[in-house]
DNA sequence: AATAGATTTGACAGCGCTGTCATTTGTGAT
DNA sequence: ATCACAAATGACAGCGCTGTCAAATCTATT
């Protein structure tokens, strides 16, 4: 680089990494060369040299919807006070996906992984365990935790939730998912739990439809639903995206919620407060999570290592809105 | 790495980037070895040494709603399958750390940069000049692109739909934004251009709570002009999320759309078709710039180098649904 | 004026890969 | 068996930085 700002390239990285250590005279030299060319450090150069990346890794599932809005905003706010850069890869709900974007944070030598979910290929499972870098698996609470793990229990949850609806009287009570990931299943078999200790007039009836969830989705599903002449006297939806879709879907053809039927979310995401009639759901304390498992990284790296392995489980709470209620039919 | 598995350097990169250039005795003990060690190669050493790095970096105002979902979606999808690795950056809205984001990205050689808006520091702007790779600035267009230009007018929308508004016969027509990035602010200049063109009894009322676009935003919004009992009969809202919250609100207080207030969204997102009553809105063909915007890039990487400034306007379309309706007061 | 100590700058080597080219080994044709 | 050629493997150097330590310069003290 700017070796044409006549000083040594040694002085060149000081002056732009403590430019206290340089004298104001070059530093303005070199000031002024970077400026004229336009000079950016690289970084796989600098990575290289210094063993550091200053940076860490964070799987989502998913960029696109809002479920991971909060964590990921949490993240960020932890790690990049902490001087990390953060880098976000998505790895579209699938595993193999998921193993892809762990080698590639591995190969970028990030300093902590955080990842949501607890399942993983035995390959992806064998890289985080051997990388030597502080690995927070998030979400749920795993048997076997690679390492630190912050979470709740997804069946616990389900089954929770269910008996919430059944506690207010209902028994036809549906369950609608998208696209079936590990958590959705975990829910899913809660839901299962439930009901069939609820007694035999309690028959699960599970709707899927295998897309990314989303509102539009939530809508498709009711009136699937609806086509089928199945309409449950409560709907267990696997997350707040779906059950928004289909309240709005209800009022549209007619149904009331929460007189004719009672719909229950999950996740507590933004809008769930806010919906009218306001959406009852299983608040999964998305901000807490990511901000435990940030500080979780940020510690361990810090060199307060604990090595042993930690578990936390955030808990859940059942928030009791307007969308669901006593059962009149 | 594994010359344990007895053999050169050399020849384990080949195994791994070209297995058919080795043999197969030799690739078995090389895999063999890899799996063995959890060997993920150092991508810092190796973009240095082959000064590709294999990825093109995203910039985008946030990810922490459903707004850039399907453009996100789009570069994926196309840039994963040139072989190109997606590093997704997120500003925050915030300029100055749209310029940290570009000089990260640029730190990294990315091969190409997608970024939402044409406003830059002029720093920022200095920096993606130089950097001789291709720039694509999205969806608004550029008096003056840095590279090539995929997007929309936002001034002419805001116009247009605001024109939309007043031909149903409104004239108390209200704008609420959040927090105010520059292509709401041009959104916003287009609509107090159409009022004030339509006339002195169209008085523009601008709502703005600087706050991260949400659905609850708009509720809160929504809740703000009743209690300053400023209820206009046409609300246009800087996005959908906004849209849909207030809608949420009128219907929770009891102010029927679009009979009593006429609510037009922006960006068509994902639950507008399907929201109760249907969300009226400005299509911005969020996937389509997305798509045309990856595809430049990838253009541009396989060499048919344009080396042509081009501009694309992909336009956008109204769409008149149900939250929307003609003058009743 | 001399000296110790602090401050500022630089030389050197090496981080872990890959491009290039040379060398070795294998194959088929004569 | 011999040779030309292709395929497989390796040696070497260098990508652009930074950690370490040495050299040069400055400062303050006696």
């Amino acid at each position: 680089m700017a070796k044409l700002a006549k000083v040594s390239p040694i002085t060149v990285s000081r002056a732009l990494r403590k430019p206290d250590a340089v004298s104001p005279e070059l530093r303005q030299r070199i000031d002024a060369a970077v400026h004229k060319l336009a000079y950016v450090p690289n970084l796989a150069a600098s990575r290289l040299a210094s063993s550091r990346s200053h940076s860490v890794g964070v799987i989502v599932p998913t960029l696109y919807n809002v479920i991971f809005a909060e964590y990921l905003r949490a993240l960020h706010e932890v790690f990049l006070n902490s001087g990390f850069q953060v880098v976000v890869v998505n790895s579209r709900y699938s595993q193999r996906e998921e193993e892809q974007a762990i080698r590639t944070l591995l190969g970028q030598r990030v300093e902590a992984i955080i990842i949501v979910g607890v399942d993983h290929t035995p390959m992806s499972r064998h890289l985080l365990t051997q990388s030597k870098i502080p690995v927070i698996e998030t979400f749920e609470l795993a048997d076997n935790p690679i390492h630190i793990n912050i979470g709740l229990s997804q069946a616990k949850a389900g089954r929770d939730a269910t008996q919430f609806l059944i506690d207010l009287g209902h028994r036809k009570i549906g369950f609608v998912v998208g696209q079936q990931d590990i958590r959705a299943a975990a829910r899913l078999s809660g839901y299962k739990e439930a009901m069939e200790k609820a007694g035999p007039e309690y028959q699960p009836m599970v709707t899927s439809i295998p897309q990314h969830s989303s509102i539009a989705l939530g809508s498709t599903l009711l009136v699937s639903l609806v086509n089928h002449n199945e309409i449950p006297e409560a709907l267990f939806c696997n997350d707040d995206n779906l059950a928004m879709g289909a309240i709005m879907k209800c009022r549209e053809i007619g149904i009331k919620v929460p007189q004719d039927i009672s719909i229950l979310g999950f996740h507590d995401l933004e809008f769930a407060a806010s919906a009218s009639p306001s959406l009852s759901t299983v608040s999964t304390r998305l901000y807490e999570i990511g901000k435990l498992a940030a500080e979780a990284a940020v510690n361990e790296l810090s060199g307060k290592r604990l090595d042993v392995s930690t578990q936390i489980d955030v808990g859940y709470e059942i928030f009791a809105r307007q969308s669901t209620g006593k059962n009149k039919r």
